[in-house]
DNA sequence: ACTGTAGTTAAGTAATTACTTAATTACTTT
DNA sequence: AAAGTAATTAAGTAATTACTTAACTACAGT
């Protein structure tokens, strides 16, 4: 993981968008496409930057993969925010 | 401000770099040229997008334009990461 | 007023990112 | 094992973003 792919993942709106959602739990790739207006592919696409970001991880279950956030990263990324409210340095 | 831009301004590496630098207190556009290999035009233009971000402020004396860190919009940010972190909704 | 310095705006190009459809993989059910 | 469903990978295209040089605006010093 890397702070760079971390930000880009959270650049887009789709990709927020999809983070928002899986606040309430876990959901399948076919739940989380069923709020978009997109291609499974491209919902796919997304999620996998998500993933290498790794702000959610994923749980095969069968023939559906769950997708959950990843709350450790969020920290992460507040981390780099909250120095800008320290000390100079 | 939209959130959309505020994420956007934050994902790209240079202007991260000049957000950081800005945290040692306010700079021309020439001095934090100085810390890129790019083009004058290519600093004032992401210098803009922070600014329309509101990450930044611009104060102009005499011939120079000062950029500062306007801390509150991280602020912002930080409350968008925030929610993750707290009950479902 | 002219010359130089600081910065932005304009216009075009290169590079990246977001999408599409088609093909493929993995699993389930009959 | 064949057919159907879920998801990903591949390959190409459209749209966006990051850069460049050239032209311009604003102020400073002579």
């Amino acid at each position: 993981m890397s702070v760079n792919e971390l930000f880009k993942a959270l650049s887009d709106e789709n990709r927020r968008k999809m983070l928002d959602l899986l606040r309430n739990g876990e959901l399948t790739v076919g739940e989380i496409a069923d709020h978009f207006e997109m291609s499974k592919p491209g919902i796919s696409q997304h999620l996998s930057i998500l993933k290498h970001a790794e702000l959610v991880y994923t749980q095969k279950k069968g023939q559906y993969v769950y997708y959950s956030l990843n709350t450790t990263v969020f920290q992460d990324v507040m981390k780099w925010l909250i120095q800008f409210n320290q000390e100079k340095g």
